[in-house]
DNA sequence: CCATATCCCAACCGATCGGTTGGAGTCTAG
DNA sequence: CTAGACTCCAACCGATCGGTTGGGATATGG
């Protein structure tokens, strides 16, 4: 049987966006990265150079693309607070990317595989646009960053949540998230 | 002359909230705050016990009695935008604060400090409240969940910042955020 | 004035860190 | 068939980690 060289590189990979999203970088270590894909941590160097590039690709892999197959599900208010549920139910789906981001915010100086993904929030805004005709792009922008933000940060500001809504679960914040981006795109709409 | 040991201890402290804030519990070592506080790292397990007691007592120190002492200045929808302001100065005025908040949430189980911090935001709910009269209990906890996620994602989500809005600086963000402040407040006042 | 409690600090400890190496096994081009 | 490239892994490296210790300096109660 020949080597899978490429599901070796998918091993590693995942065992560092798992293992760098419940600790951060400095709290990973390359030992456990080894453990956790089953893979020795040799390979890592051979196939990354370096712990720090190595962290750099997996939040490119994990981050790049996050928003690019998000469609805005029709048009109004009430489409955007929609998109915030879909964005919302990737998270449930797959709490790491939540966390990477973070991750990135705190640990990095700069946003990772910075090219692609301006583009991509470009490409969103400008579907925010269409769905609010009315909008202009600094405020969907505006509009778009908030509604990232708010969402992003019931999942990483969890100390915070707990503190000011103590009894809610979940769903509740969910809905309350969504309720909130629906108002902040009415106000773009109709300013 | 007599030892200042309440000084040390506040040294180190202040010593732990920039390391802290800047690298994170796992990205400083202790070493590196003997150096920062110019107190021996010995005192700090003298003091605090652990590395991990003292990171609690760092994030109870800086965090506990953050809201406390900010006021609504004033009432309705655009009073609770200004408050927004107030709490984004606090954070240009000492903008570890913020990432302190971020590291605790992110490294953290559960916030530190809940109790006293639970019952300021309580507090901070009330005061809202007052301000906007007709809102429910419910709905000014998720409003005020939602400004400080806002105010404080948009100081730890920086790399997000950088994607979607590449051209402002930070006083555009701070008007975007004050702006949708209001117009979250206005939705609770009036469904 | 002395016992003793506290403070301070350099040196030290075992463990673990990121990263490397040497060599055995596995495939492929000619 | 074989030379050479690639994959894999245990063992290893110096540096740094969190945490400790022993001893000298400083203050205080009796």
């Amino acid at each position: 049987m020949p080597w899978d060289t490429a599901r070796t590189r998918e091993r590693l990979l995942d065992a560092g966006s798992r293992q760098f999203a419940a600790t951060g970088f400095a709290g990973t270590s390359v030992a456990d990265i080894g453990r956790d894909s089953g893979v020795n941590k040799e390979r890592l160097y051979a196939y990354f150079g370096s712990k720090r590039k190595f962290f750099d690709q997996v939040l490119a892999h994990r981050l790049d693309g996050l928003l690019d197959d998000l469609e805005v599900p029709g048009t109004g208010p009430e489409a955007v607070g929609a998109w915030a549920g879909l964005l919302w139910d990737r998270y449930v789906a797959d709490p790491d990317v939540a966390r990477l981001l973070a991750w990135e915010g705190l640990e990095l100086d700069g946003p990772a595989a910075a090219a692609h993904r301006t583009s991509a929030c470009a490409d969103v805004t400008r579907r925010l646009q269409d769905a609010l005709p009315t909008a202009d792009e600094k405020a969907a922008r505006h509009l778009l960053l908030s509604v990232i933000t708010l969402v992003t940060g019931a999942w990483t500001l969890a100390g915070l949540t707990a503190l000011v809504t103590p009894d809610d679960d979940r769903d509740d914040r969910r809905a309350a998230t969504v309720r909130h981006a629906v108002v902040l795109a009415r106000a773009v709409q109709a300013p």
